[in-house]
DNA sequence: ACCGCATGTGTACGGTGTCCACATTCAATC
DNA sequence: GATTGAATGTGGACACCGTACACATGCGGT
């Protein structure tokens, strides 16, 4: 075992080996999972922007070009990250509908399912920026076709948990039926607008009881104007 | 005058005027203007990400180092690009607001310049995307102290002109005073959401008449849901 | 007429993504 | 079990990029 792992030249693996890290196989365990690991915690700390393939095969101990055997291009990589950040986000979002109990009002539920979704949208995009910035690094045809890559627990990427609130809206009965299709946009739209102008926009740096404020008064505005569209 | 554009051996000015554009005194006419252009129109097509430093200096006829006598950086240049953007922004939206006529009810006209502040936004998100993205592209301390470089024509800025819509509101009655404070980010999360979903997230590639439809949807939410804060 | 400062030039460095030819090793075949 | 071929990692190179430093030039104020 440990003779397999030395028995090459020790030239062959790049310069390090010097400090001998024990794993030094030529065939690299997962060196698919140790990019994309590498890659997901550049992410995390400086978003989409920060994740740079050479600093990640360096990370990984590796010769840059080692990652053209897994990924087609930094490109592809990058789209690897984000479809772990939306995963993430889904899964902040389950635990945050989790944490709720139906009660015995269906209508209730329903209103406060859909705020479930929107904090934790919001929540995520606040404790996680790089990872959320990256999520939504433009273009990720991603939602169209539900991607099981980007889902949490359930299975349920971060749009399909959306339609499940509104659909237990609709059948509560606060939800008129022709104002459900695309209801999903609208409420996604607003959530994730605030969610940017906390980051990036004139939001930023606001401390966490004023977000909290912000995000109440965001939610109850949607919750109110979701329904009865004009004629 | 002639004389003083010729003077020179001709070696100096790099090796352009070999074709003789005429143009080739030392002295750039206005070499940040050029810069500024060339930069803007990189970000017209392409976005933030396509505003390269040495490519402006390149389309200016120019060396790439002689851009740092105008720019600290290309984040300096790329912010001069952001202002230009904001202030089109801005004039986007002066330009649907004055085509309101006030009429003879305060309330309505409040209602319909806030909708004209979100199609302006709209509307020039879906028609500049790339001068869109670059206007919101990250560090932007911009909204927080009104400068003036990002006004439009009426010397308002983006931020300014939705608080306008806003003020007409509370004025004819159809906004609390008591959720009016902070209005300004419950607006304009919700159109800067739906303007991102339009360009880079689920809703890219839409037609223009299911646009319309959204954002009629969108604005009918808002201004139902801007009023009445619970509790 | 001179001189200083603003503006543009030249050269150079480190960093990045990516292409190509080559080396190694694992696994399936004969 | 040895051979061979595909998968994986290496090495070297290229074209870009942003940027730093020293230098050349020419305009404007004394």
């Amino acid at each position: 075992m440990m003779s397999k792992t030395e028995s090459k030249s020790r030239r062959t693996p790049a310069k390090r080996a010097a400090k001998g890290t024990t794993r030094d196989t030529f065939r690299h365990g997962d060196l698919r999972r140790a990019l994309l690991d590498a890659a997901i915690e550049m992410a995390r700390q400086g978003g989409p922007q920060a994740v740079v393939l050479r600093e990640a095969t360096r990370q990984a101990g590796v010769v840059p070009n080692a990652a053209y055997r897994h990924f087609a291009n930094q490109n592809d990589l990058l789209a690897a990250v984000r479809s772990e950040c939306i995963a993430r986000l889904a899964m902040a979002i389950e635990a945050e509908m989790n944490s709720l109990r139906p009660g015995k009002d269906p209508a209730s539920y329903a209103r406060r399912s859909l705020r479930a979704v929107g904090t934790g949208y919001l929540t995520f995009a606040l404790s996680e920026p790089g990872l959320f910035k990256t999520a939504f690094s433009v273009p990720a045809p991603v939602f169209e076709t539900p991607n099981p890559a980007n889902a949490g627990a359930t299975g349920l990427n971060p749009f399909q948990l959306l339609s499940l609130a509104l659909d237990r809206m609709l059948a509560a009965g606060i939800l008129k039926a022709k104002d459900r299709p695309g209801a999903e946009f609208l409420a996604w739209s607003t959530v994730h607008g605030m969610a940017l102008l906390m980051l990036d926009g004139p939001l930023r740096g606001i401390d966490a009881a004023t977000a909290q404020m912000f995000a109440k008064r965001l939610l109850d505005m949607v919750e109110r104007g979701l329904g009865e569209t004009k004629q």
